[in-house]
DNA sequence: CGCTTGAATAACCCGATGGCTATATAGCCA
DNA sequence: TGGCTATATAGCCATCGGGTTATTCAAGCG
């Protein structure tokens, strides 16, 4: 799978409330497949969907014991997730500090010359 | 809106590549519908629809300039999301980090006593 | 072996999403 | 005013996503 598509894998299995939940329940340790239905008011199946999106996104992992599987978190796939948004968080915060820069120059500067027409409007 | 709806429209709307190369071109700076339509082999009312999306999520907004509508980025949606990935990130890569020492000092102590029942299987 | 239990799969429903074309709206300009 | 340009909206269609129930598969146990 190449980054966009894991990209995408990632972010849309991390959109849905209900895999949040089972990311949260997993974080406390491995839990599995009938313990995390409990918490839900949702059939098994539904639940087994939801970890097949996670385990598709590379978000857990699953072993076995006997007829149970274990789930378990992969911090690898939020690690590359997490690395994106912060990548444009930190640019974006950049421009935002030199708009502001600018601005404060100019009205500290000549508060008359700023031009009204094409208002920035932030 | 509440966290969790936020983070869901957040996610959502960063699962589609397309709507995260026009987050990628407006990180060099606004651009207008026409624009941002170019580079793709999409109508304008897609690229449109797209921009919704990203509205709704809360990462980018929109001026006005004539009949144009001028789309910049928001960064605080952007850090929302993040905060939330690298706080389970953390977590998790510190469970990790546990769960190596433990298995480190079972190791280094008496190999012999490592149950092979329910291995861990990393 | 046959039963019971944990989990996955199948088959289905329905609303949401993403794409299109055609059309409507909005604002400038002659 | 009429017309041109930028964008939004409407209406349509195909696919996807999340839910269900019913069924199947897998493994331990009497």
């Amino acid at each position: 799978m190449n980054a966009a598509a894991r990209l995408d894998a990632t972010f849309a299995a991390l959109a849905d409330p209900t895999r949040r939940a089972i990311l949260a329940r997993l974080a406390t340790g491995e839990a599995t497949v009938t313990e995390l239905t409990a918490p839900f008011q949702l059939s098994q199946p539904a639940i087994s969907k939801h970890l097949k999106v996670l385990e598709r996104a590379g978000l857990i992992s699953r072993g076995r014991d006997a007829t149970r599987r274990p789930c378990r978190i992969e911090a690898a796939a939020l690690g590359e997730a997490s690395a994106y948004l912060e990548r444009y968080r930190r640019l974006w915060a950049e421009r935002f500090t030199r708009l502001d820069a600018v601005l404060d120059e100019l009205k500290a500067h000549d508060p008359a010359t700023r031009s009204p027409k094409k208002a920035v409007k932030r």
